[in-house]
DNA sequence: CTGAAAGCGCTTACAG
DNA sequence: CTGAAAGCGCTTACAG
C-alpha cells in the first residue's frame, strides 16, 4: 500500500507538504502542490481515511438506526437521507434492528467504538439506560418518527400523525357517518397510538359515543387488517366507516370485505393513513392520509448536518403536514 | 473522552496489560484481567474501533452498494445481509447509487479510503475503468444479482432468471397458449435481458413463431406495464396471454385489462416474475415466479464472510433456483 | 505473565 | 512557503 511517505520521498519533500497539497491547505506553492497532486496520482495513491479519523476526530461517518428497511416507508426515508448524506461526503452505516432491544443497544455501542459523528435514529426502546446510552456518545442526534424523551434535548423529525388522523376522522364524519370503526396497529407503537389518540378526540369532540366493540388493534400485515375487519364486522354491527390506522391495516379490512362481498363503499367506508404505492392500484384506490416520505428523510439529514456543522446547536424538531387523499373507498352515509 | 492510557494509570499497570484484558490475549493472569475490566466499566471506558482499525488493517465494515433501496426485493436483500453481517460483528455500509456511474465510482474510492474489508454489490456499470477500480481495492467482493466481468474472478449470488422465465413459458405453453406477448424490462436491465433471452428460447424450442409486434419493453412501474399491455392489445390481436418480465409490471398490464373489462383469466393470461406481496392480493393473485429474496442476501453475506475469513479464497457463485406460484391469473386456452 | 518501545498513516502547531 | 516533531489511541513483537 502505497502512503503519504512514498509520495514525500518519491518528490523529496516533506509528508507536511504532501498532507497540505491534499488538503487544500492555503499555505503551499500553487506549483509545489500540482508536483504532489501528480505524483500522487502516479503511485496511485489513496489517502487512508481511517488514519485521517483518528487524528481529526472525525469519521464522516452517520449511523442510521431503524426497525425495519424492507417497510417500504421506512426505505422511502432512508433513501432520501442517503441522497443528502452522500452529497456531503458522509457514509450512511446501517442498522436494522427487528424491533429488537439488544439490536439497539449494540447499535448504538457501536456507533461509540466507531466514533460516528450523529446518528439518525428510529428507535423503540427508549428506557433509562438507553437514554444513559445516548448521553455518553455526546455527539449530534435526531429521531426519526419517534419522539425523545424530555431528558434529552433532542430533535425530532415526523409527520403529524395526530392531526393526519383527525383529517381522517373528520372527513368520515363530513360524510354523515356516526358508527366509525377503528383498526389499530399494535398497542405499543407510538404512531399507532397517536393515530388512535385522534380517533378517540376526534369522535369526542363531535360528541359521538365511541363503542368499544368498534376498536380492533391489529397486527402489522394485511392479515391483521382481514381478521381485524372479520373481528369488527360480528361486533359491531351498526357500524358504516372505518378508519384504520394504516394502509397495510385497510387494504386487509378490504380484502374481507370483498371476499365478503361487503360493497366499498356502498356499504361501508374506509379511510387509510400513509398512501402506499398500491393503495393506488386500480381495485383499491384507498381514501388515505399521505405523508412525504422521501422529504422527510432528506429534513432529518439536513438537520443533523446542520447541527454537526455548528456545533452545540440543538437542533429543532420538524412535523411535517399531511394531506388526506380521497379516492373511491367513501361515500356519504345517508 | 477516556482512553486505554486513563484506565492503566488507575490500576498502575501498561497499557499493554490494558489492551490484553480487553483482547482476550491468552498471556494474562485471570485475576489482572479481572481488574481491568473492572476499571474499564468504572471508567465508563469505550475502545476506540477507529484506532484499532489504523493498526490491524481490519476495519470491521462492509460496503453494500445497491441501485435502490426502496424497491422492495434489494431491500428484503440488504436487510438479510445486514442480519448475518451483523452477528458476526460487522458493520454495512450502505450506499445508494440511483443507477448512476458517478455514484458508483465514488462509493468505490470512498471503500478504498475508508478500508472496507469487503463489498457486497450491485453494479450497473461496469467498465473497464470501474473494473480497475474494484481491482485496486484488492479485497473480496460478491456481486449480487449482476454478473462480474470475466477478468474479476468474483463470484456472485442471483438467482436463475433464465430458468425461471423458462418456467413462466413453459407454463403458458402447456396451456395450450400459441400468442404469447412479452413486457420487458428496460432494455438495459441485465435481468431483464435474461428473462427476455428465456422467453424467446422457448418460443423457439417449441417452435412456436415470436412475433414482433407481441414484444414491448416498459418502463420500471406500474404506469409501464399499463401502457405497455395497451399497446399490445392493439398491435398484437391474436395474443391470448402475456409473460411480463416481472410483478410490478404484470400488474400493471392487469390494471390495463381491468379498466378495459378484459377478463383475467378468461380472455388473456397474465404471468409475472417476482412474487412482490402485492401479487398475492385479492384482487390480483398474480401466477408469478418466486425467489427467496432475504435468503440471497444472507448467503451473499456467508459467502463474503469466508472469503474473508480464509484469505485468498475466490468464492463460488450461488444460483438459487425459483419456484413458479401459481394462482389465479392463467387458464387453459381452448 | 508484564512492560517498554515501535509503529499504524495521517495532521497540526511550531520554527524557520 | 516548508520541514521536523509530536501525537491521535491503539496493538504487537521483543525482552525479561
Amino acid at each position: 500500500m502505497t502512503t503519504i511517505k512514498d509520495v514525500a520521498k518519491k518528490l523529496g519533500v516533506s509528508v507536511s507538504t504532501v498532507s497540505r497539497a491534499m488538503n487544500n491547505h492555503p499555505d503551499i506553492r500553487p506549483e509545489t502542490k500540482q508536483e504532489v497532486l501528480e505524483a500522487m496520482k502516479e503511485l496511485n495513491y489513496t489517502p487512508n481515511a481511517v488514519a485521517r479519523s483518528l487524528i481529526q476526530r472525525r469519521s464522516y461517518t452517520i449511523g442510521l438506526m431503524m426497525p425495519d428497511i424492507t417497510d417500504p416507508f421506512l426505505s422511502a426515508m432512508a433513501q432520501g437521507i442517503e441522497e443528502v448524506l452522500s452529497d456531503d461526503g458522509y457514509q450512511v452505516v446501517y442498522g436494522n434492528t427487528s424491533r429488537s432491544r439488544e439490536k439497539e443497544e449494540s447499535f448504538l455501542l457501536s456507533a461509540a467504538q466507531r466514533k460516528m459523528d450523529g446518528l439518525i435514529i428510529t428507535s423503540d426502546f427508549m428506557d433509562s439506560e438507553m437514554i444513559q446510552l445516548l448521553k455518553n456518545l455526546d455527539i449530534p442526534v435526531v429521531f426519526l418518527r419517534r419522539r425523545p424523551p424530555a431528558e434529552l434535548e433532542m430533535p425530532f423529525v415526523d409527520v403529524d400523525h395526530y392531526q393526519g388522523s383527525c383529517k381522517a376522522v373528520e372527513y368520515l364524519l363530513s360524510l354523515h357517518h356516526e358508527h366509525i370503526g377503528f383498526i389499530g396497529m399494535p398497542e405499543y407503537s407510538y404512531t399507532g397510538q397517536e393515530r388512535y389518540r385522534a380517533y378517540r378526540d376526534t369522535m369526542n369532540k363531535h360528541g359521538i359515543d365511541i363503542h368499544p366493540e368498534g376498536i380492533v388493534f391489529g397486527a402489522r400485515s394485511y392479515e391483521g387488517g382481514f381478521q381485524a375487519m372479520a373481528q369488527l364486522a360480528s361486533a359491531y354491527s351498526q357500524m358504516t366507516a372505518v378508519f384504520a390506522a394504516n394502509d397495510i391495516l385497510a387494504i386487509g379490512a378490504l380484502e374481507w370485505l370483498a371476499e365478503q362481498k361487503v360493497s366499498v363503499p356502498g356499504q361501508m367506508s374506509i379511510v387509510g393513513f400513509d398512501n402506499l404505492e398500491v393503495s393506488n392500484l386500480h381495485w383499491i384506490k384507498l381514501t388515505t392520509v399521505a405523508q412525504p416520505r422521501k422529504e422527510m428523510g432528506r429534513r432529518a439529514a439536513e438537520l443533523l448536518m446542520t447541527m454537526i456543522q455548528t456545533k452545540g446547536s440543538k437542533g429543532s424538531s420538524i412535523l411535517f403536514d399531511t394531506e388526506l387523499i380521497i379516492r373511491n373507498t367513501c361515500q356519504s352515509h345517508t
